[in-house]
DNA sequence: GCGTCCAGGTCTACC
DNA sequence: GGTAGACCTGGACGC
């Protein structure tokens, strides 16, 4: 038994781009499935939901798996779906900042630029430390383990992404044996302990009014965000001042405009600075033009 | 089958 | 503030 709950979109939404942004549609509990076009998610809250979401005619259409739902919880699907689509971003200023640029025109045609994010800060921050020093293929064990094993289930059995409680409650030891975490392993204990006794709040990082720079400095005091980590975060609270510089992009960057040799971060910085605020957006959309 | 390298980096110690 | 070395894991690669 399925519920249909129905989003309007704004004219310049695309949701395959933004489905296809980064590598997030990867990582449970999202789930893509590219013949039908639709993403599976799990949402967590008293009992966690499952649902597919795709687009058809203008509208993001969202089939939930519960017979029956209180208003409380359809409002919240709803805020979560907007959320993670990015459906209220403003991205009208880059779009006029790279439609004129011969490799970025396509941004604008396609209306790209709105990377998928998750419901909460707290499970991006815990995505984005699975994705620094090892391989995406890692990255994507990582994450299915700590769903798989730390997750609550779903009405169909599907398994949400745990909570920074669920977290907290397992060892330092379980998420170097069990999730195969490595040196991460304190990182991830540490980290749940602080969210769930309440002494940090990574979803306040949403809304702050602190500036940039102090914004990071807050990010990067949580064991095993460095510079990439924080800036990549930044990005997903709507900030792209950091370009989130890791191994791909600078490859990425050598090929495409220093032909095929390394360099200096500051020249790739350089390259991107007339894009302003924008500027860690702007690398993203040049690096990943060939997923679009 | 085995050893080495390195990937969507960060931390600590040291200068 | 800048740099060297250590750090888990697992897939790719060469032999």
């Amino acid at each position: 038994m399925t519920t249909k709950l129905i989003l309007e979109t704004p004219p310049d939404f695309n949701f395959k781009t933004a489905v296809y942004s980064h590598g997030w549609s990867q990582l449970l509990p999202f789930e893509l499935d590219t013949e039908n076009w639709c993403l599976s998610y799990v949402f967590n809250g008293e009992k966690p939901v499952s649902v597919i979401i795709d687009e058809n005619g203008g509208k993001i259409k969202i089939d939930v798996s519960a017979a029956q739902m209180d208003q409380k919880t359809e409002e919240k699907i709803l805020r979560d779906v907007r959320h993670i689509l990015r459906l209220d971003d403003d991205l009208s200023e880059f779009y006029h900042l790279t439609k004129n640029e011969k490799r970025l025109a396509w941004v604008a045609e396609l209306n790209g630029g709105r990377l998928l994010r998750s419901p909460t800060v707290f499970e991006d921050l815990v995505k984005t430390l699975c994705t620094t020093n090892c391989s995406w293929s890692l990255t994507k064990s990582m994450v299915r383990n700590l769903v798989e094993k730390l997750g609550t289930e779903s009405a169909d059995g599907k398994r949400a992404f745990p909570t920074a409680e669920a977290m907290a409650n397992v060892s330092e030891e379980f998420y170097r044996s069990e999730i195969r975490a490595g040196y991460r392993s304190p990182y991830f204990a540490q980290l749940a302990a602080k969210v769930a006794n309440g002494n940090l709040n990574p979803e306040t990082w949403l809304d702050s009014e602190l500036p940039t720079k102090e914004l990071k400095k807050e990010m990067k005091s949580v064991k095993g965000v460095g510079d990439y980590a924080a800036e990549n975060l930044l990005k997903l609270v709507g900030r792209y001042d950091g370009l989130a510089l890791d191994s791909f992009l600078r490859s990425e960057f050598y090929k495409r405009h220093n032909a095929g040799n390394e360099c200096d971060d500051k020249q790739i910085i350089s390259f991107y600075e007339k894009f302003g605020t924008w500027r860690g957006l702007a690398i993203w959309c040049d690096m990943t033009e060939k997923w679009h």
